[in-house]
DNA sequence: TCTCAAAATGATATAATGTATCATTTCATA
DNA sequence: TATGAAATGATACATTATATCATTTTGAGA
């Protein structure tokens, strides 16, 4: 996939919804990320489908020792936390999952609904509910960052931003 | 000190400059840094003033226990991790220092040299010297992003930005 | 279908980071 | 100099993350 500040092409420039899933909705996204995995030759092993699907149903963003219980509560098998990292690594390397840095905390990439997976995003996190949500900025934005970033000797080598928010319904209780 | 997007009166919109500090500049920051503290009826103590001084020596930015052991390197008393967290959550509180979010690092506020400190910033973070530099973006960018996120339903709360970027030193080699 | 190498996961230990809690010391000021 | 709040010490422990070697699973080719 090429590289690019911009995620999906059906949404160029504009506000990315949040990940929302319906049964079908669900099923597409999984064989998506079936794809590709297999395209790559590796595998969408049935334990990294599972993180997967946790990280789908989250309402909030998941620490890996989060995942790592869930995952134990809805299975006899117990996953060790070592090998959830690696699949969280392994995921996020596929640009299936993104990790927040300034948590530690994971998400489910939410441009998956378009059919495309993608490299980069800005995030907003809500201080109070930790929901995270998905956007692109605009390249007049990023356009005008990155003049900053070169003036002060820099070059942006990751545009991922993660901005410390408050969501409107949080706001309002 | 009222609450702004923009840090330095002496230097709004602009790029800030690295905290550049020869003794002289040493002993202002040093005097500025008691008069916040005890403006506000707080002590700026000897282990303070130390990891104070740790941090504005310091070329990049240090996590809490690389903190301890330069303290525990240059003096005979031992300063326990504890102390040291407790010692950086005061001086960030009082905006002497900084705590880089994606890494959980430190760093001295660089708009000491100017006289006055100042509650938000945006870093540029080198991802090979390790190194953090302070600017201040424009209120247009972030009046810009400030739209953006409103249209998503949220509102900033804190308006500190951190870039993962390369320096145009580490990109020469 | 059997074998084998690579991929994936398990198991275990440990490093690194951060917080909770209570005890002790320091310091301004009454 | 007595006292109470601020600051620090000491200790324990929780959380997060990585290193390493063993075992299992898988798919491709003999």
């Amino acid at each position: 996939m090429e590289k690019s500040l911009v995620a999906c092409s059906k949404d160029r420039f504009s506000l990315m919804s949040k990940l929302y899933m319906d049964k079908k909705g669900l099923g597409k996204v999984l064989n998506l990320a079936r794809r590709v995995c297999e395209d790559s030759g590796e595998r969408f092993t049935e334990k990294r489908e599972q993180i997967f699907k946790i990280l789908i149903k989250a309402k909030s963003s998941l620490s890996a020792y989060e995942i790592v219980d869930l995952y134990n509560q809805h299975s006899d098998a117990k996953m060790p936390p070592m090998s959830v990292y690696r699949i969280l690594e392994f995921l996020e390397k596929k640009n299936l999952v993104h990790k927040l840095s300034s948590s530690g905390k994971y998400i489910a990439c939410s441009h998956l609904n378009c059919g495309e997976t993608h490299e980069f995003s800005q995030f907003l996190i809500c201080n109070s509910c930790d929901t995270a949500t998905e956007i692109s900025i605009s390249s007049e934005l990023m356009g005008g960052l990155e003049k900053l970033v070169k003036n002060a000797g820099f070059a942006i080598t990751n545009p991922q931003i993660e901005l410390e928010c408050i969501c409107d319904q949080c706001a309002r209780n």
